[in-house]
DNA sequence: ACCTGAACACCGTTCAAGT
DNA sequence: ACCTGAACACCGTTCAAGT
């Protein structure tokens, strides 16, 4: 906070966003004294267990505070509430995503498309938590060191550094829409993509010709399937933005 | 459910599932006789009226029935619950996308692009309702109407029916994906990325050397300007997969 | 000094009592 | 027959009282 943003009130940053993350503490581990009766990981983590066994709706700080074996208010002395229990969660997930061998990686296409697995796979992982990456961009300090992580491996392949930042965010964005609509917390199901396809077929060729045939047309293509046919579009659109394709083994000023 | 699932209880599908939306009695608009004190249309745009004002942690069914006049006992005469209710919302945001004149568009292109537009102004206009969108994809009947136009036009330029069911939904999942993160309801101003880029740049270059590198750069990209590329990533992409780009005059085999 | 039981003002949902 | 006030079992959060 410089100069801007004169006339906004701005009592308190909403969990989460970028402005709550810059007051947080770093990622040092230990910054209680002696041992406290509850730790702090050890919170999240429990909370992640149960978001993800029971769902969302179910988790409350009561039932949380149970299965810590203590009382809500005890979880005020390690977060401010619920929203900033959640957003730790959130960053979690995102820590879960091993991208430390990005840079062993050849080309800036491998690199894209790595990245857009594993975020995809942890967060088919944790459906629950989907819900919890919309409405802001995950800015945690595991969300940092995976975006600085990425950006480093594509600028090192060459990529323009304006097109590294809205190729990850564009791949970003493709991963959580996908995860959220195919493996959100209603699909009950590990898989809704049949369901989804014989709720299409069973519907009225008469008034939705259209869908009808695309559904039968799309029996049986597995979700991954169709997770790599996005995200291919996307690299394949990015090579036409690329100086060279990063592929060459012969660099275009040596 | 012919003969498949069949150990699964299903007592009861979600609200706003496919299975849920099947058993709902279809478009027609006035089921009761004489004149019922509430009116579900009327519900439904003052809910959606309420969340757009004070957001979606405010909205409930108190805040609702009051703003009605009525009691939240009396609700329950018209959704099953506050759930149902949602999803109805859902419906009703889709339904403000007018894509009646997808058919005149000349390229299949420009019949995605249009539609990926559309439904991002619509996204960015109910920014509270975005999160509602998670989970599921939406199938209620101004979800299917729009599917069913936009697969329609595609199929009318030569779209190969799979790649035409494809294609939406990438364009889709983006297009959810972008709107979550950039226009969600935890974003308090009408355009977080300057707070985001400032976010970024206020960070340790030594620790974050790639994303303070990338945030310089992206200073003052307007975000419909990244919405914008990250589509064309998409539309070039599929160019990639047509037999013919459907906008050359000469077809390819004529 | 640190912790927490018990209360507060809500919430979604139900149902017996009203008309 | 239709509607709904009032209750039920929760929720996130707070704070005075305990140790």
């Amino acid at each position: 906070m410089t100069a801007a943003t004169p006339d906004t009130p701005e009592a308190a940053p909403a969990p989460g966003s970028p402005a709550w993350w810059a007051d947080r503490p770093g990622p040092r581990t230990a910054p209680r004294r002696g041992r406290p009766a509850l730790d702090t990981d050890h919170i999240i983590a429990t909370a992640l267990r149960l978001v993800d066994e029971h769902g969302a709706p179910a988790f409350s700080l009561r039932t949380l505070a149970d299965a810590l074996g203590s009382g809500t208010a005890t979880l005020y002395r390690h977060f401010a509430g619920k929203d900033e229990i959640l957003a730790h969660l959130v960053d979690r997930v995102l820590g879960e995503t091993d991208l430390s061998d990005l840079d062993a990686l050849t080309t800036w296409q491998e690199v894209l498309t790595a990245m857009a697995h594993r975020f995809y796979d942890a967060l088919r992982h944790h459906p629950h938590i989907v819900p919890l990456f919309m409405a802001q961009v995950p800015v945690g300090p595991n969300g940092l060191a995976q975006r600085e992580r990425v950006l480093h491996a594509l600028l090192a392949h060459g990529v323009p550094v304006g097109l590294a930042a809205r190729a990850f965010a564009a791949v970003g964005h493709y991963v959580i829409g996908f995860a959220a609509q195919q493996h959100g917390p209603a699909a009950a199901s590990p898989d809704t993509a049949p369901q989804l396809a014989a709720f299409y077929r069973q519907l009225d060729p008469a008034t939705y010709p259209a869908i009808t045939r695309a559904a039968t047309a799309l029996t049986s293509v597995p979700l991954v399937e169709e997770f790599r046919f996005g995200l291919g579009l996307l690299v394949t659109g990015l090579e036409r933005h690329t100086p060279h394709t990063g592929k060459d083994p012969a660099g275009s000023r040596a």
